[in-house]
RNA sequence: GCGGGCGUCGCCAAGUGGUUAAGGCAGCGGCUUGUGGCGCCGCUAUUCGGGGGUUCGAAUCCCCUCGCUCGCCCCA
């Protein structure tokens, strides 16, 4: 029979993994909170139309990446590529800028129909932040540091922050433009895959990896020779703000980011240790997001971070062990019939209380109990059971008191 | 979607055409019917990701397929 497996590109996270993602979360969530970012929770699965409306067309994650579906009433149904086009709606839909300017985090499964590979899946997690109607540069800063801060507090360091400015709209439709003329004249210089971006998204071009066409571009026009004065100064402010953090940053001009809705700021945070896929967390300003979904002009920027890049950096360190604190062990029918209440009322106390069931011998289940790591075990036999003094026995030290049935709240050891 | 590498027990892993597919770890049982962490002994793959083919004979060769992995692409 053929065995029934993971989809592929998706991915079990078993006990051992999940111990080491929450820690994660827990950081995260615990980041957040000083920031007074607030989580939002929306659905994974979207009308298509969201996405191809708010990330756009021409982008590659719309254009083959997306889990999509009929549903019963033939409605075209996508899972979430990503997080920032669900918020924008759900801060529409219920009405939330109308009470003012938001800060919210969210964090959960992303899914992306693409070729697996170290560090990224069909299914994969993001926690990301996104910050509606802010417009102020300092803003932009702000959701940087809150990004580097909290990769830092995770204690990984060898990151680069590349930045750029994407300007204004005008800007970069005045830039494309030119762009474009420039490089139809060389198009026989470009790479296949940049030829075809020259109609749909010229702008992509710019990151293009292929040696040749980076060479081409070296001579091409430069997208900061064409922000305007207020783009030019709004990304000093950005850069000066990121200085005085002290947060070190490298200027990358041709840094571009996938997503159609981005534009000014644009950041990414990457790994040199995560070979091909290097960025851990990529971000930037999309003040014409809100307005395209149909709400009133928004500025916004933010950012997603990528769990499973972080796990892939954080490796095995801070892994924390998941003992049992006692473990019931017992022998013999009314001993054994104790084992239960009395594991309940410990777990009553806040002990992590592990029950050996197996109705193994005394020897058998001490030797499980050791293995566990517990500190104690409570052992249960005939005697125990008709005296209602059980034994309690540190497996540290190997020594042994009485403890009564009665009082286990009261003699329970308080360390 | 395109190229390269790989796929033997839960994990690590030997075996590269010829009798019963090493070994280690983990697990289970025993030595030890009520007291662990050591030690010793035993058990655990009719089967080598799946399907077809070549051959007297295949885990070993060929084809297809699935999956993993690396690079491209793309992105978190």
């Amino acid at each position: 029979m053929e065995q029934l497996q993971t989809l592929r590109g998706m991915v079990d996270l078993l006990p051992e993994a999940t111990a080491h993602w929450q820690w994660l979360e827990a950081m995260a969530r615990e980041h957040f909170r000083r920031a007074c970012v607030h989580e939002i929770r929306t659905p994974l699965l979207e009308a298509t139309d969201l996405f191809a409306r708010g990330i756009g067309e021409a982008t590659d994650v719309v254009g083959k990446e997306m889990y999509s579906f009929l549903d019963r009433g033939e409605r075209s149904c996508t899972l979430r590529p990503e997080g920032t086009a669900s918020v924008v709606r759900a801060a529409i839909q219920h009405g939330l800028l109308s009470q003012g300017p938001q800060k919210l985090w969210y964090g959960g499964p992303m899914f992306r129909y693409e070729r697996p590979q170290g560090g990224r899946q069909r299914q994969f997690h993001q926690i990301g932040l996104e910050c509606l109607g802010f417009a102020d540069s300092r803003s932009d800063v702000e959701a940087i540091a809150i990004a580097w801060d909290l990769l830092q507090a995770l204690g990984l360091t060898n990151l680069q922050l590349e930045l750029n400015s994407l300007g204004s709209q005008d800007d970069r439709r005045a830039y494309r433009d030119g762009l474009v003329a420039w490089l139809q004249e060389r198009q026989d210089q470009l790479d296949a895959d940049s030829q075809q971006r020259l109609a749909t998204n010229p702008l992509r071009i710019l990151d293009s990896k292929h040696p040749q066409t980076q060479e081409l571009l070296s001579l091409a026009p430069n997208l900061e020779d064409a922000l305007s004065p207020a783009s030019r100064e709004r990304y000093e402010q950005v850069k000066a703000g990121l200085s005085a953090l002290g947060i070190p940053f490298l200027c990358n001009p041709r840094l571009v980011r996938g997503l159609d809705y981005y534009g000014h700021t644009a950041f990414e945070i990457t790994s040199d240790a995560l070979g091909a896929q290097a960025t851990v967390c990529g971000g930037g300003r999309y003040d014409g997001l809100v307005e395209q979904l149909g709400g009133a002009p928004t500025a916004c920027v933010g950012w997603a971070m990528g769990l499973e890049r972080l796990m892939l950096l954080l490796g095995q360190e801070n892994k924390p062990t998941s003992s049992p604190d006692v473990v019931v062990v017992s022998q013999g029918d009314r001993a054994e019939a104790l084992a239960v209440p009395v594991a309940r009322q410990l777990r009553q106390l806040g002990q992590a209380v592990e029950i050996d069931l197996s109705g193994s011998g005394f020897g058998k289940q001490l030797k499980r109990a050791g293995k566990s790591g517990a500190r104690w075990a409570v052992l249960i036999g005939e005697e125990e059971a008709t005296s209602g003094q059980l034994q309690l026995k540190d497996l540290s030290s190997s020594e042994s008191r009485s403890i009564a049935l009665g009082q286990l709240a009261e003699e329970w050891p308080r360390l």
